[in-house]
Formats: C-alpha cells, sequence, structure tokens
DNA sequence: CTGTTAGCGCTTTCAC
DNA sequence: GTGAAAGCGCTAACAG
C-alpha cells in the first residue's frame, strides 16, 4: 500500500483530495462523513477515488478541533492490579473499539491531586468518561471533564449522573444465607479499602446480613484486596478460627485459603470460606473459592448502551444483580 | 474552586487571559509553556495571575494541531489477559502517567484489519508507540504511525527501529540446565500461539537447550498461554508422562499443574513442572512454580528512557537478560 | 523581549 | 447541491 503524498514529506489534507478530486474542500468534508450529508453521488464517488488513490486520512485533531468532540473514551481506574481486572478490562477495551472509539487509561493511583494531571491532558475532551476509580464524586468528576458525558461505576453518583450500580447486597445476602444454612454461627470478614464507598457499602451489607442470619462476626480485619493482604490476615485469624471467613475480594480469599492451610487448616472441612469477585481468568483449580459474582456482559452492555446513546441511559441508571456461586470451599 | 469563564458557557481561551493580562496572546502562549521561553518576569506573572482566575487551562487539541504533536502514548497490546499483564502494565501506565502522557491502550485481539480502526483515530498521531503485540512487523508499524517513534517490544524489529528484547535464551538454557542436573532425560513442551515471533524463538531456544543438554523432547503441544489450554495438554501428556514438562507460561504450567494433580502425578515428586514468566502478582503458594523472568522494572525504566528521548535511545536497541528462577515444582 | 500575522486541517454557516 | 469564508484555540515565524 504505498501512498504519495502531493506535497512531499507532508499528508494529504482535504485541500489535496478536493483539488484532485475538483471539487470544494467542504464537499470533501460532506463526502467523507459517516453522516449522510448533502453531496451528489457524483461527487461523492470522486471524492472517495481521489481519497484513496491520495490514501487520505483525516486528521482527528483538526476535526476534534472544529467540532469540540474526540473518539476517545476515559477509562479511569484506581489501579490494574486484580484478577477480576483482567475479567472487566480486556472485554471492555473490545466493546469501546467496537465502537470505533478508543481507551485511554487514567490510573489514578493514590495521586491527591488528579486534577493537575487531568485539566491540560485530553482527557479534559474526551467523548465519555467511564469512572471505575473512587477518586472522586460525581459532582467533581463532572467538574473535572468537558464533556457532560461521565459514567459513574464507582457507587458515588447522585441525582444528576449517569450510573451502573452493582447490586452486591443481594448476592452477599444469598452469601450469608448459605453459609448460615451450613451451620456458620460465627466468622471473620477480611475487607479491602474502606476508604472506597463500594467498600464500604459491601462491609455495610455484611454486617447486616450477618445479624439478620443470626452470624457473629467475631472480627474484621482490614487488607488491601490482594493475596498478601488476605495471607497476613489470616495470621490473625488462625488464632481462634471461625466457622467461616469472609473477603471481600477473591485474591484475599485465596491468600487466606494458603496461609491457613500451611497451619493445617482447610476448607471447607476446618472452615468455611468465601470470597467476593467470582473471577473467571483466576477460577484456578486450586482456589475454587465460593464467591459473589455478577454477569460481566451485562455491565458491558450497560455501558455500550451508555456509550452509544448518553442521553437516553435510563436517569435512573443501571441495576446489575450478584449472585452467591457456590464452589468448593463454602 | 468556582471558575468564571469571562463568556457564558465556554471556557476561556488564551485570548481571555491575554485581555485579562493585558499581553499578546503569543506572550501568555509563551508564558504558560513549560519551557523556558522568552518572557519578562513581570508579564510572566500577570499572565499566571489572570490564567489561575479565569480557571484557564490550555486545550489539548489546539495545541496538537499547532505544533503536530500530543502527549499520548499508544500501548499496543494483543489482548490483556494474562497474569504477566498485570504485573506489566501497572507500573507501566504508572511510568507513562510520570512523564505527563497519558497511555491510550490499543487492544488488537485477532484483528486482521488493524489498520482500519487506527488510520483515522488519534493513535496515528501519538507522541509514540510501544508495541507489544505481534500483529506487524516494523516497516508496517512505522507506516502506520505519523510519528516515526515506535518502540518494538514483540520481537519484530529491524535495523531502523528501536527496540527491546528480552533475551529469552539466557533463562531458557539456565532452565534446561537446571533440569538436566535433576536428572530430567524426556520433556513435553507446551507452547504459545506459534504465529508470535517471540514465542516461535521461545520454542527454538527451548529446542536447542534441550538437544544441547541431552534432554529428549517427547512431545510439543499447543496452547494459547492460557491456563485452560494448558489443562487440555496435560490430558495428552498424561498417557506418557515425561520426566518434565516445560510451558512456555506460567498460566499453562498452572493448567498442567492441576490436570496432572487430578490424575494423582504431583511435581516435583512425579514429575518436574516448569512455567515462563515468573509473574508477581500470581505467584501463589498453590502455584509456586520454576520459571523463567526477568527485571520488570528494568524493562520499564528503559521504556521510560525510550519516552524521554526517543533520539538518544541506544540504535542498536536494548537488551534485558531473563533468568532461571527456581521454586518448589522443579 | 514583544506583538502581529499566518497558519495547523477540518467543519460549518450562509449565501448562491 | 455547492463553495467561499469564517472560525475552532493554539503556536511559530517574523518583524519590531
Amino acid at each position: 500500500m504505498t501512498e504519495k503524498p502531493p506535497r512531499e514529506g507532508k499528508r494529504p489534507t482535504i485541500a489535496d483530495v478536493a483539488r484532485a478530486a475538483g471539487v470544494a474542500p467542504a464537499i470533501v468534508s460532506r463526502a467523507l462523513s459517516p453522516d449522510r450529508r448533502p453531496v451528489s453521488l457524483e461527487k461523492k464517488e470522486r471524492v472517495l477515488k481521489a481519497a484513496a488513490e491520495l490514501g487520505y486520512h483525516q486528521n482527528p485533531l483538526a476535526r476534534g478541533l472544529a467540532t469540540k468532540s474526540i473518539d476517545l473514551v476515559a477509562v479511569i481506574i484506581n489501579y490494574l492490579s486484580d484478577l477480576s481486572d483482567l475479567d472487566l478490562f480486556d472485554p471492555l477495551l473490545d466493546a469501546i473499539q467496537s465502537l470505533g472509539k478508543q481507551a485511554i487509561l487514567i490510573r489514578v493511583g493514590k495521586t491527591k491531586r488528579i486534577d493537575d494531571f487531568l485539566r491540560n491532558s485530553l482527557t479534559y475532551h474526551v467523548h465519555a468518561a467511564l469512572v471505575f476509580s473512587d477518586f472522586a464524586d460525581a459532582g467533581e468528576v463532572r467538574d473535572l471533564f468537558h464533556s457532560d458525558n461521565v459514567l459513574m461505576l464507582n457507587g458515588r453518583f447522585d441525582a444528576e449522573s449517569a450510573h451502573i450500580h452493582i447490586d452486591e447486597e443481594r448476592g452477599i445476602n444469598e452469601l450469608i444465607h448459605h453459609a448460615r444454612g451450613r451451620g456458620v454461627d460465627s466468622a471473620a470478614l477480611v475487607t479491602g479499602r474502606a476508604s472506597s464507598l463500594v467498600e464500604e457499602a459491601r462491609i455495610k451489607a455484611y454486617r447486616s446480613a450477618c445479624a439478620a442470619a443470626g452470624v457473629r462476626l467475631l472480627i474484621e480485619i482490614g487488607g488491601d484486596y490482594s493475596y498478601e493482604s488476605g495471607t497476613k490476615a489470616a495470621l490473625t485469624i488462625a488464632g481462634q478460627l471461625p466457622d467461616a471467613v469472609f473477603c471481600t475480594s477473591d485474591s484475599m480469599a485465596m491468600g487466606v485459603k494458603d496461609s491457613l492451610g500451611r497451619g493445617g487448616r482447610h476448607a471447607p472441612n476446618d472452615y468455611l470460606l468465601y470470597g467476593f469477585d467470582a473471577v473467571d481468568k483466576g477460577n484456578f483449580a486450586a482456589y475454587d473459592i465460593s464467591s459473589v459474582g455478577f454477569d460481566r456482559s451485562a455491565l458491558i452492555a450497560g455501558i455500550l448502551a451508555y456509550l452509544k446513546a448518553p442521553g437516553e441511559f435510563p436517569p435512573a441508571g443501571l441495576e446489575i444483580p450478584t449472585r452467591f456461586m457456590a464452589r468448593s470451599t463454602g
């Protein structure tokens, strides 16, 4: 595919195509637009032919400047670190690209001054922002993006903001119910970073479900979702092993399993073990941990619907149910 | 932080700041530039003050159009699916952002017509492209990007292209040597997609290292790097269990371990098991698999150096050695 | 050092 | 349906 721009070293512009096709630049713009715009069929064909011959490709910067829009979707996350991230972001990237858009992945980490590195960046002008990170609430995020197309997926939404909410309560209730049914009387809860609203709600759901079912929560141990923090938490738990250990992430449950296993305590014989996330990619035989999960393709579909027509997204947000998934540890 | 643009509903432009500060637009541009550009200290201060008061933020689209450059780095990958991806891309994102740039993640998948969805996109205009995917060779990639700043990390480099090469041969030689030292005489090799140049080289390295060390390669089984493909491969291997099983990814080794384990065959007693990648995030106790790895921070540092000064990158490319890492399975 | 001018490449009025 | 012209917001080049 050898292409020779008319001017050496420079890429052909719309003006070059116009000259080659013998029409005005505006006609080229219309002919090449995906929308149906008024152009005679004959000229349109001439333009298309000329564009192909010259190897013309639109400059998205110039178009963006003129239209104040850009086919970029910002995906804002805390970290890319968990197995469940793989399950989610790989299909998400695919979905975004299937729309002809591209994803710019913003890893917030523990940055405090997020706006410093957002304000002057392209991110500021994206078509839409998908906020998984809990770094900011809906109002702050709206202020941070030029676009109003902000989809909150971090639980920090308000009346104005589009959002998708994972109904974790339902799955957690099922889980506790299941544990109770297997005779669980006492339990330990291993949690993630409490600074997250989602995590906070998750913890509360465990507490109230336990209370309602009559499961005594002997201890709560703070982790950070990671495998390592699970192994550490288990050290504390081992002292007084409860009937069950609930973890707010699968990775932590894996850590708990290995750590307690080293002390000869094995699930489900010596205790019941429950994780959270129900990762697919990480559903290894050695860690077949009962968990709470949801239909990721439903989430992706919801996001896709939002990206396609943000205006038509249900104002009340979208709700995605979770379900308890029994595996071998509980 | 309430900001009121001079014109209702519109964001302040450089012209607004110039007016407020009583200087010319060009002065504002210079004053706000991160580079040291000729501006009197006094005016610079006036500009900075006015900009702050107006809540001015640069429009990167306009700057990009004028300068033909943009602070965006394209990261081109096949999939985001493996544990080793987490180990690599999380710190990589962090590194890119530490440079004030942002990463646009292109997931090629099995797309054939990659250029269709690249040509008209912003990707075309990025500051640099980091090519992990093996979708194209150096020449094609150069043709695909406006920028000449393409760093090949997929093994498909040529004399002209900047590249970082992971010297896998070294680690593989060490691994085979180690296996041989433990009495391994026969082995099976479980491979990934052979379409990848890196994988092809990896397979060859195993073959020649085995030949050199006197290890008979009884069988080669094609997988796709995934855990599932490892479990499948093990079904074939189980028929005639060799002394060792070499896998070109840790995930496949995990699958092999579980699958053979179900048949009562356990490493390292019944056979030796070796993976490849030496993932950290996925170094779970249940899968403490001997593997080949490299210093990921060295790779990140190399990429960072390239992004900072592509012109000063060693023309011969950068070489990163791998090492065998003995764990409990071999 | 400063300010004016001329674009970057595209889309969008708005007359014709 | 068509095309001239006016920007989008910014920076580079050039005189002053």
